[in-house]
DNA sequence: CCCGGCCACAACCAACGGTTGTGTCCCTAG
DNA sequence: CTAGGGACACAACCGTTGGTTGTGGCCGGG
């Protein structure tokens, strides 16, 4: 099928008369005539009846219209969401099911009307470097790696600390565990498939190892979430690491257990990046919106890497 | 644009490889490659960046990416509404702002994984025509004309009564009052154009008009609502009727006043209208919640043509 | 009764889109 | 270091699609 001979379509139910939409489409009649022919072909049904008097729809037509309209209208959006210029504020999430993408279904339903498009950069250098050239708006990322700090054009606010939680199958030794200190992990074996060594976030788990003694494998390939949610719920002697705001879609009955850790809290501190001469009239609003939304986070308690946490403040909102 | 591009597009982003998605598709990889690169070309962007293992999606594809999947839903939408078999359920209502309108919303909140097709036919002639012969599910309707009985195969059920009620100018003798009795608007002129003889919608106004001594013009060509609504708030001399339910969007400051007409209350009835045989299984739940939700209809101080009215009682749901 | 408006059909032609064949790049294995 | 293989791009070729022009049929109005 063929946007072309949809935008025909409308254009024809609309006008009432093929030679009308000829005119606005600058194509002759014949050519109307030959694409509308076409889709009730491809359809298998007649879209309008013919009459000397022009051409009228029939029920199915009626009914094709409306979706016909939606088809457009998504072509649009989906043109406007490459375009160069006034496209959809765009920002980077760490993963589709992160603290971050719960802000910015938030963010969209306190303002519908703004259109968005959230993309997973591969790490912060990357989404520093899209930040930078424009190809995105922001990112919601820990703010930078160890010993490399933010350039001076990107601004940056804490937004919110996602904390770890545990994940374990249910006969996994801490299964009946209410909550869990970090020295009760030492030991346990925490499977991360996945964790790329030179990322910001591979980074904040070395630290993680680094200060409390844990034991982190990242070995084997990483088959995606399902696949290792899969593993934890049948290996007692394996558990992994998840983002408490993370939402599981799991089938019930397989008995997946979510443990907050603490003493300290391990967090996950997500900043909100952009850069400074970014003119995307959205993005004042993106940033108004976590301002007034935003849940202080208490220190107190809590565990992150130095390097991963916004310090500077960032100007006032103009 | 082309949606067997989009679909390539989609198939390339979910492979991570042409070669792999030319194989699903079943075209060679040299057309993958020039689909993908012509859609780059008209986007203006680049979608893919090609490396010797592949191609993975850029910052613009990964954008584009969940606007190309839902434009192919949106398709795939589209041909459904107009699938022989086991398409959407459609149904017809007199007009799109009506109560019938509203009652399929309200349908659809109720049932949100149910599809639906609303088609506006001409008048319940061919209502009946469509009914029977498959075209439509359902009609919403006053289920007869004077004289013409529905055909045995049609079964109906009085679904819900909208009061009519006056609408005028602020400048209309009657703007100031609460309500009006049918009394009252004897004398004044009430203007519906677009009232076609021959109608079932029509032959109600008749009996209006012939049973309380109303003077209703139909003269002049219809413009739409937009267009009577600015006749009527501009002249104080006239009035017009407007379904009780029916949603008005009208700038403010016009000054429209809506006015309930009572002694008697005129009623328009509408009842739905279905083939004894439709096997569409939403068709028995839009039945089930019609009779779960619709308010009893009450008869004393109403009035509505004897014809008009669903007098059948329909067998119990199986 | 003829004219005019509108749509369908036929013939023709250009341009698009697919295939085959080939080149280049880069990673990997030996 | 080199040879091989996997992956994508480019070029040439060709059939089909989709446009135009020309024409005919149908129906309503003057």
């Amino acid at each position: 099928m063929d946007l072309d001979t949809v935008r025909t379509f409308v254009a024809a139910a609309d006008a009432g008369r093929f030679q009308e939409a000829a005119a606005e489409l600058a194509v002759t009649q014949q050519a109307v005539s030959k694409r509308i022919a076409a889709l009730e072909r491809d359809l298998g049904v007649r879209l309008f009846t013919r009459t000397p008097r022009g051409a009228e729809l029939t029920i199915d037509g009626q009914a094709f219209l409306p979706h016909a309209r939606e088809l457009l209208r998504a072509a649009d959006r989906a043109v406007a969401s490459v375009r160069a210029g006034r496209r959809p504020l765009r920002v980077d999430v760490l993963n589709s099911r992160g603290a971050a993408s719960g802000l910015m279904r938030s963010f969209h339903r306190a303002h519908p009307d703004i259109d968005l498009d959230v993309v997973m950069l591969f790490d912060i250098e990357r989404a520093v470097a899209a930040v930078r050239s424009g190809a995105i708006d922001a990112s919601f990322r820990a703010v930078a790696m160890p010993g490399r700090p933010l350039p001076d054009d990107i601004e940056s606010v804490r937004v919110l600390d996602e904390p770890l939680q545990l994940l374990t199958g249910p006969a996994h030794a801490l299964a009946g565990a209410r909550s869990v200190t970090v020295a009760q992990l030492a030991g346990h074996r925490i499977w991360m498939p996945g964790l790329v060594p030179g990322t910001e976030w591979a980074a904040y788990y070395d630290d993680l190892v680094a200060e409390f003694g844990l034991t982190i494998e990242a070995t084997g390939p990483n088959f995606g979430s399902d696949a290792l949610l899969d593993t934890i719920a049948d290996t007692p002697a394996l558990a992994t690491f998840m983002g408490g705001q993370t939402r599981v879609v799991w089938p019930a009955g397989h008995g997946l257990r979510r443990i907050p850790v603490t003493d300290p809290m391990p967090v996950y501190p997500h900043s909100l990046l952009w850069h400074r001469d970014n003119p995307h009239p959205a993005l004042a609003t993106l940033r108004a919106h976590l301002a007034a939304t935003a849940a202080g986070h208490d220190a107190a308690g809590t565990w992150a890497p130095d390097w991963a946490i916004s310090r500077r403040t960032p100007p006032p909102r103009a």
